[in-house]
DNA sequence: CGCTTGACCCTGG
DNA sequence: TCCAGGGCCAAGC
């Protein structure tokens, strides 16, 4: 085939975001869990990479995504903490309460 | 081709 | 529990 299957273990951005949208509502994660998951491991960084540059009319669920202290690292964390709240998720003093909330 | 940046993570004190 | 240091990986210039 002319484009081989060899793109196996290259880097798609689609897996994350198929999986950051597979984040059910009132629960979150972290980058590292969905690098992980996405069949990426080590490369949280890269996660946040990528949500960086996502569109603002994006549909996905960027809020639910938080690093593994469950702080909300991310420009528009006060956006994002107020979005989790309406959500369910108790944020406080932008915190997260991992042991509940995370997957 | 090499250095810098970034929505990270782990370990030790 | 909080703070500091080092490591990791991909994208941009």
């Amino acid at each position: 085939m002319t484009r081989n299957n060899a793109s196996i273990n290259q880097c798609d951005p689609a897996m994350v975001y198929t999986v950051i949208a597979g984040i059910p509502l009132g629960k979150v994660d972290s980058y590292g869990s969905i690098a992980e998951k996405a069949g990426y491991p080590g490369r949280a960084r890269w996660v946040g990479q990528l949500l960086a540059k996502l569109p603002a009319d994006s549909k996905l669920p960027w809020h639910r995504v938080v690093n593994n202290k469950g702080m909300i690292t991310c420009p528009r964390a006060d956006l994002a903490s107020k979005k989790l709240k309406i959500e369910g998720v108790a944020v406080a003093a932008g915190r997260i309460d991992m042991r509940r909330y995370r997957c």
